[in-house]
DNA sequence: TGTTAGCACTCGCCAGTGCTGAGTGCTAAC
DNA sequence: GTTAGCACTCAGCACTGGCGAGTGCTAACA
């Protein structure tokens, strides 16, 4: 597709461009890197990049910035993985080794440590157990009329309500419902649960079912939305550092966009899920990224359980070095 | 103190300069408000209040905008509690109803509530159970080697982990350990539980005594981290729209302050709690919130409980209007 | 004694100007 | 195919003068 020097003149510009953020001449590049040839033949391979749409001139008099779809060619040409350094290694290691030791994981946690390492904001995204089953309900009484409400998941996800007790509800008529659920309910799916009708089990009782009803199904949401909506945000301050986003309707439109968990969680879930993948700029479905790059990597823990880890920067983004990295921590976190 | 017309003129100054944020003249206060003095008049109140300190000039030739302590003396002058329009009243009262409806508290949902109402950033801190005590450990058997821990409080808080049996410990003396718990340890407060070396209560088995003693330290830590780290915020880009804060290094360092949800706890906490507080500029021990004004009320559930909701915006601020809101939903909350 | 009109003065803002330097594209020579 | 040289372009910067909003001061007035 381009021949060698045109790879290699793209090549350094690309990385030229990520250290220092200013628009690269033919001058510079013929001089910090030692291409063999002179400024002038730079510019005309340039001007040869420009056109096949590798480059782009911010104006007339400027050096050259890579396109998204420069970027593309450029990440897309890492054939081999890129390699962590020995120093990211060991970092990643021993912090990851501290978050996984806890048994729950600490989406926040991972979070921060990755937005620390990369300089740039990470977006965690939760395991859906999508075929979590009910093990247990259980009801714990606290006083003559409140008493919490319990839901246990076979993957171990707990959630929990006090309820109050309504008018004609005795203590007596939600232990009766808890093993009613227990024997006849143990072993169904959290999806086939969302669906249930709750107040016709509960129609035994002479009064108090829609109460019943209405804990059970914010249970069942609470446990479904702790599913998905796991969206955890680390160093969202760190895009304030990127010079290209020093104008703030920019800066803005970003921030909005991290606001709306859904459309984050949509984002990146709808990444293929094969190694790191990247999207960039343009390519991004969002107005808002358009200046933005996206890196994500699937994690998966045991019982098909799968998550995401992001990492969001401008166009400009260290690929190489976040795509490492990545890599490297879904693969131990999966691991764990 | 200030006399009636120089308070007049003050009070023209800061509501109008919250309305429009541009430096306020003599001549525009002399249309708009009608003082029945000639701009000349106001002139020299002007110069005045500004030897006072109420007011500041950006430079030479530009109006007056009002100092914190200008702000000051506004807030405290309305001896009388500012009151809601009605039309916010009704949004409040619906749509908090909704939330309160659900038996837990959304602290989310509440945030996003008050920073839609105020187009400022909401802080919601959680109501903190200091008096908590335990009310039963429970232990759930997930399949042969893996259980879910759970420790009830009296308050209905509820904290849950999986643990994983280590070598040499099974499962029936982990439930012999939570029989011990519930018989020796129900009724303990939460802050002496914190305390407690439950190593040497599980002692009696012949391993994994670390392993239950780290799961339970967890355990108390998460519910005394839900106890205080119940640091919510809502609308934080609404700070984007303030033109104040056009200037990115001024945002980055609320970002900043923000983003330490310690920093905002203890902040937000050592509000005196009777009616709302409001802390101006400068009063702000932080120095990142210099140019911010923080107003908190304070909301008490039953059992002591209580929790606190903050609004951070400019020093320009609709202080009347965000203290009325804050005392009423701070009142709802507190009935519900 | 307080209030007011008038006037000179200040200063931010804006548009226009000219200069500089970085970088390009083209051409002719190697 | 490569290179040196040169004319050209254009953003950025500093400087300028005019405009307008607003002030402070003074002298006259009620």
């Amino acid at each position: 597709m381009l021949d060698a020097r045109k790879r290699q003149v793209l090549f350094a510009i690309v990385q030229d461009y990520i250290q220092t953020a200013e628009p690269i001449g033919s001058r510079t590049i013929a001089k910090r890197h030692s291409l063999g040839v002179s400024s002038a033949t730079i510019r005309n391979e340039m001007a040869d990049l420009e056109e096949l749409g590798f480059l782009a001139q911010p104006h007339t008099s400027a050096g050259r910035i890579p396109s998204d779809r420069g970027y593309r060619f450029y990440v897309d040409a890492m054939e081999v993985l890129p390699v962590l350094t020995a120093v990211d290694a060991e970092i990643v290691k021993r912090q990851l080794g501290g978050i996984l030791r806890g048994q729950q994981m600490m989406l926040d946690a991972l979070a921060r440590l990755v937005s620390s390492l990369t300089n740039y904001t990470s977006i965690v995204i939760g395991p859906q157990p999508h075929q979590a089953r009910l093990k247990l309900m259980q009801v714990i009484p606290l006083d003559e009329n409140r008493a919490v409400l319990m839901l246990v998941l076979d993957t171990g996800m707990v959630a929990n309500e006090v309820i109050t007790l309504p008018r004609g509800l005795t203590m007596c008529d939600l232990l009766a419902f808890c093993n009613y659920v227990n024997l006849n309910l143990a072993g169904t799916s959290l999806s086939k649960l969302k669906d249930m009708d709750f107040e016709a089990y509960a129609g035994h009782f002479h009064a108090g079912a829609q109460a019943v009803e209405q804990a059970m199904d914010s249970l069942i949401a609470g446990l479904s939305r702790s599913e998905g909506d796991r969206v955890v945000l680390g160093g969202a301050t760190n895009i304030f550092n990127q010079p290209e986003f020093r104008d703030i309707t920019k800066l803005r439109a970003i921030m909005r966009v991290l606001d709306e968990h859904e459309l984050v969680l949509r984002l990146v879930t709808s990444a293929p899920s094969a190694g790191a993948s990247v999207s960039i700029g343009a390519e991004n479905a969002v107005e808002g990224l358009r200046d933005c790059s996206l890196i994500t990597a699937t994690y998966r823990l045991g019982g098909g359980q799968t998550g995401h880890i992001s990492v969001l920067g401008p166009t400009r983004m260290e690929y190489a070095r976040v795509i490492a990295l990545l890599n490297y921590v879904t693969k131990l976190v999966s691991q764990a």
